[in-house]
DNA sequence: TAGATTGTTAATCGATTAACAATC
DNA sequence: TAGATTGTTAATCGATTAACAATC
């Protein structure tokens, strides 16, 4: 793909919902020890079409050889860079319930390339705790942690009811992105990201095919 | 719309994943109290245009009326019934940790018509435990239950290397839908649907938005 | 070189929006 | 009845697939 200078280039929602898919299974063929694979194949194994696949990742580069197909390990770090992943910490998480630790003890995160800088929680008696290496800190001193730290993601795992408060405090604080997991669409400004993680709509989904099976 | 007899309806997948948010803010619109609305204004609220929400439901049937729009309380039945939801209880969940147990503990599963019937573990600590009013059992005695029970849902939450055996297990026994939380994508036969909960893709998706506005 | 496979354009398909007659 | 709002068809837009020249 040739890019004109100054040109805005906006990438399609149908591409960027893939893309996070195409992540995880070239982190898996990296540990299998995979080097190299076409699109036909790799398209295989993530249910897309080749061409599909192909024109999705030339949304961001060249990355392909042709006659050779794709370097795993490349394409795994350029579309991590695309992502925005990077090894330094720079995401918090509030809400050291159930849900909150399970995210925080997660290898899946860690394998991917992303990291936790602290954890807050309202409870007395979760703060100071470890998890995982993680120190839960009081929900009180979000807002300087975040200013001091550099924060710009945010996890919500908090009760529906305080969501919304919460989510205001870490953006004034300077938060770009929130990953919801009340179930709530939160109102941000123009500026910041959100995506809501509502659980019981994967639940609805999968009821509703497993009737419409039946008939 | 007409239909006729004997022709296969086939819903676009588009519309299938909307349906779960417009029951979601159904939910929430009975619980304001909230008597009647037009696709106008439900449709700002769950953030598609009116004629594309007058679209997707007259898939399912006429549900609105000229002139006056739609009764909240009558469209969320009609959606619950569209979506499978039923008070009697066909749905277990194997795995128990923390993210089992955040499952377990969920108020927006029950507000939304969804009852567990029984948990799962291998850990013989957990076996035997009440977890909100839910048994822990053996599972080694799965099969059984979901068939003396009448299963046809299970929820997966343990780890990445158990998921695709217990799925098989399961789905010999009878289960029809499986909602997987472990970061693999499970093989499963015709006639069984899978709805894949790969969390970590929402948060590669989150950062890929901050990183895009950053420009 | 010959074979394989990419990058990219053009054609097709599906989903969304616009428009309005039907009707409560 | 007049006003409001649905249900539905036709027009537009976006996303996917087919096809193939470029090239490793």
């Amino acid at each position: 793909m040739i890019r004109k200078e100054g040109e805005e280039i906006v990438i399609p929602t149908a591409v960027i919902k893939r893309l996070p898919k195409y992540h995880r299974h070239l982190s898996k063929l990296i540990r299998k020890g995979v080097e190299k694979i076409s699109s036909k194949d790799f398209g295989q194994i993530v249910g897309v079409s080749a061409p599909q696949l192909r024109q999705d990742l030339n949304h961001f580069g060249n990355f392909g050889q042709q006659g050779y197909g794709y370097n795993i390990e490349k394409l795994y770090n350029e579309l991590s860079k695309v992502m925005g992943i990077e090894k330094k910490s720079n995401m918090v998480l509030v809400g050291v319930g159930n849900l909150g630790q399970a995210l925080i003890n997660s290898t899946d995160f860690k394998r991917r390339g992303f990291y936790l800088s602290a954890a807050f929680d309202i409870n007395p008696r979760l703060v100071g705790m470890m998890i995982n290496g993680i120190k839960v800190r009081d929900i009180e001193t979000i807002e300087n942690y975040i200013r001091e730290n550099d924060i710009n993601i945010a996890i919500i795992t908090v009760p529906e009811e305080a969501a919304q408060k919460l989510a205001d405090r870490m953006i004034d604080a300077g938060v770009k992105g929130i990953w919801n997991f009340a179930p709530v669409d939160l109102k941000v400004p123009k500026g910041v990201s959100v995506e809501n993680e509502h659980l019981t709509e994967g639940l609805l989904r999968l009821s509703f095919k497993v009737k419409d099976d039946k008939k």
